[in-house]
DNA sequence: AACTATTTATAAGA
DNA sequence: TTCTTATAAATAGTT
């Protein structure tokens, strides 16, 4: 409930920690108040007195809705009935990623195989849009640095033009010519002005772009690969 | 939170009381756990001290509240542990069988493809061990029937050639030449001696050598690629 | 016992 | 902090 997936493990932080806390006690203040208010105490006692039976050892009271039949029992199973399909899923996964083959016959490594084929065309394919996506919002961007780049070293030229100030801004008495310009606007604070030919780079080589590419993306998806207790 | 705002005062109808109370009651032990993993135990104690005031009538305490039986709190606990571990690993599950790729940024996609194609890799190379275990093995079975086939051919033609009993087994007067032993053989029920240049072939083309060659491992797999709940 | 349209809670940011 | 805002989560009404 919030910008972005919370990991259900205790956070780290301590202010975050504490934010959070004070968030959520209200919350559920807040709902344990709109419970008793609208569900009230009429039938309280006698839920009371159900879930007292059913204290010692239940998993999840939550089958309290359930007069005829044992409760205790149902939940258990429920419990259990989530455990064997995790471990399922779990020996199923295994095998996705190439473990556990032993118990296989050719029949399901086929399966498997076309199923990780499919996946694959999919995944690369997903790869390949989210790639371009990325190339072509910061072309954008880069046309838009490169207006404005141009705007500020025209404005920096007719200042320069008006002032003859350009010996006293830097030590020596360069030249002044337009590549010159570049230089006191990149220290001065400007923007640098782009190199038109600077085509973007998607992919291994460099660091930057990578991660500058991948920054806008990763906050919300820290951790949603591949969750902690798996590994 | 549902299709309609609800008012804060008691629900009369009592179906819908006992709905809504379950619903909530989950809704309210969900988040009082959460809250206990996020924030963790250090804090908790104040928590419900601040709860305790909210003790007379709120359904709510009753799970928070309870120092010395939490048994079913835990026993929850351990379901919603669970629950949500399945969860996780459902989500992966998915992506790597490319859904749900959307909030995939750029390196879990690269992840996902590498993890696919290692996996890829190791099918292969086990399917491929496979049908050469299989291929071998049927191959030794293959020169003992033909060795056995071949004791047999003699043990006949010796009875044969001291009974001479070969016009009487079959209906007309034919030939008794080599071949037609192995008719006879046939007919009787003994094995059929092999075509010494009968390759075995293992592929798509044959459904009786393929049905053949997976026979000896359905038994035990039965269900393990696929688990029935996911169907 | 599911579903889904909405409301509510809340994580992150200002 | 408190306020805001985008998003996840809970759930009311429905089937």
């Amino acid at each position: 409930m919030g910008r972005g997936r919370v990991e259900l493990k205790r956070i780290e932080n301590k202010i975050n920690r504490q934010v959070t806390f004070a968030k959520r006690r209200n919350g559920l203040l807040k709902k344990a108040y709109e419970l008793s208010v609208l569900c009230d105490a009429e039938e309280t006692g006698s839920m009371l007195k159900t879930l007292e039976r059913y204290q010692k050892c239940s998993y999840g009271s939550l089958e309290i809705n359930n007069p005829g039949k044992d409760i205790e029992q149902s939940s258990y199973r429920e419990y259990l009935k989530l455990k064997s399909k995790y471990e399922s899923l779990q020996r199923y996964q295994r095998q996705l990623l190439g473990d556990e083959l032993g118990p296989l016959n050719i029949n399901d490594l086929e399966h498997i195989e076309h199923q990780l084929e499919t996946s694959l065309k999919h995944i690369r394919s997903t790869r390949t849009q989210v790639m371009l996506d990325q190339l072509s919002d910061l072309q954008g961007k880069e046309k838009l640095m490169l207006d404005a780049n141009k705007a500020l070293e025209r404005k920096l030229e007719e200042i320069y033009a008006a002032n003859h100030l350009q010996q006293s801004w830097v030590g020596g008495g360069e030249q002044s010519n337009t590549y010159n310009h570049h230089q006191h606007a990149q220290s001065q604070g400007f923007f640098q002005p782009l190199d038109c030919n600077s085509t973007l780079q998607i992919g291994y080589g460099d660091p930057v772009s990578s991660s500058q590419m991948t920054a806008a993306t990763d906050v919300q998806n820290v951790n949603s690969l591949v969750p902690g207790w798996m590994l």
